[in-house]
DNA sequence: CACGTCACCTGCGTGC
DNA sequence: TGCACGCAGGTGACGT
C-alpha cells in the first residue's frame, strides 16, 4: 500500500507519539517479519531501547533508537498504528512493541500489520546496509532538472521501470509513478535517453507535485486497506482506465509495464 | 547491463 | 452459493 507519500504520513503521525518512549518488549507474532537479526536476537536487543527520531528515506519508516535503528518496510499490506495496551490482537498483526507510559497517558503499543506477510523489519546499528543503495530522495535538493535529465541520459531503459528502480530514484511506486509520467505528458515506454531536457524537466516537475500533492492529502487509500488519506479521489489515471482523461477526454487504457499494471491516456502520453 | 519471470502472501471482485 | 481465476500501493533472486 505504502508509496513515499503514505509512509511519510505514516512517519508524521507516529513521531509525537514515539519519540521519548522506551520500549519495554516486543512480541514477534510473525517470525519472518524480521529481517534481520534472528527474532530471538530482535527481541533481546530491542527491550529498553528509548525512541530517539522517527523519519522517513524512501518507502522506509527509519526509528532512531539509544544505540541502533529500526528499519521497516510495508511492501504491499503493511500497515502501523499505535493503540492502548489493552487492544486485542488482530488477525494480522505480525509485531508489537509495547511503550513505555509518558505523563497520564495510558501505556501503548505500536503495531505492525500487514496482510500479506511482505513487509520487513530490520534493527541494526548500521542503516547503509540497509538503505544503502537507495536512490536520491525526490523532494530533496540533490534530485534538481539537472541530474534527473544527465540519468535519463546514461542509461538505456524504459521509463517506467527506471522510476520504479528504487536504486535510481528512491520512493516512486506503482500509483505515483503513473501520475507522474501522465502529469509530464510521457509515455512509460520511452526510452530514457530519448528523453530531451525540456521533458526532463517536467518529468521532475510532476514527480514533486505529485508526491507533495500525496502528502498534502495524507496518502492515498485504496481497498480494504484504510488509513484516512484522500489522494485515491484525486487520481488523474491510475486505476481509472475506461474513464475520461481530465485533461483532454480521452478514455484513459490500461497495459501493462513490467508485470505492473500501468494506467496512461493514449492522446497526451505519445511515444515520440 | 537491461529485461523477463517467478517467488513471496492473503484477500477481494468477477464471472461462470 | 461455490469456485476458479486474476489482480493488488513491492522487491529480490534468478536466467537470458
Amino acid at each position: 500500500m505504502p508509496e513515499l507519500p503514505e509512509v511519510e504520513t505514516i512517519a508524521r503521525s507516529l513521531r509525537p507519539q514515539l519519540v521519548g518512549r522506551t520500549i519495554l518488549d516486543s512480541d514477534v507474532c510473525w517470525s519472518r517479519t524480521i529481517a534481520t537479526p534472528s527474532a530471538r536476537k530482535f527481541k533481546q536487543l530491542i527491550k529498553g531501547q528509548k525512541i530517539v527520531t522517527v523519519s522517513r528515506r524512501a518507502k522506509f519508516l527509519s526509528v532512531q533508537l539509544s544505540n541502533l535503528y529500526l528499519l521497516i518496510h510495508l511492501r504491499m499490506s503493511g500497515d502501523l498504528y499505535i493503540k492502548e495496551e489493552d487492544a486485542l490482537l488482530e488477525k494480522h498483526d505480525r509485531l508489537i512493541l509495547w511503550l513505555s507510559s509518558q505523563g497520564k497517558r495510558k501505556q501503548h503499543k505500536l503495531i505492525f500489520n500487514d496482510t500479506r506477510k511482505f513487509g520487513r523489519v530490520w534493527l541494526t546499528a548500521d542503516p547503509d546496509e540497509v538503505l544503502g543503495n537507495l536512490g536520491p530522495e525526490p523532494l530533496s535538493d540533490e534530485f534538481t532538472p539537472r541530474w534527473l535529465y544527465e540519468s535519463l541520459q546514461t542509461r538505456h531503459r524504459q521509463l517506467k521501470p527506471l522510476l520504479l528502480d528504487q536504486s535510481f530514484l528512491a520512493g516512486l511506486g506503482n500509483i505515483y509513478t503513473d501520475e507522474s509520467l501522465h502529469r509530464a505528458r510521457l509515455h512509460p515506454l520511452a526510452e530514457s535517453d530519448s528523453v530531451s531536457e525540456k521533458q526532463a524537466e517536467a518529468l521532475w516537475e510532476a514527480i514533486r507535485a505529485v508526491l507533495n500533492e500525496g502528502i498534502r492529502r495524507n496518502g492515498a487509500s485504496i481497498d480494504w486497506v484504510y488509513r484516512g488519506g484522500e489522494f485515491q479521489n484525486y487520481f488523474r489515471v491510475y486505476d481509472r482506465d475506461g474513464e475520461p482523461c481530465p485533461v483532454c477526454g480521452t478514455t484513459i487504457q490500461k497495459l501493462v509495464v513490467g508485470q505492473r499494471g500501468t494506467h496512461i491516456c493514449p492522446n497526451c502520453q505519445v511515444m515520440e
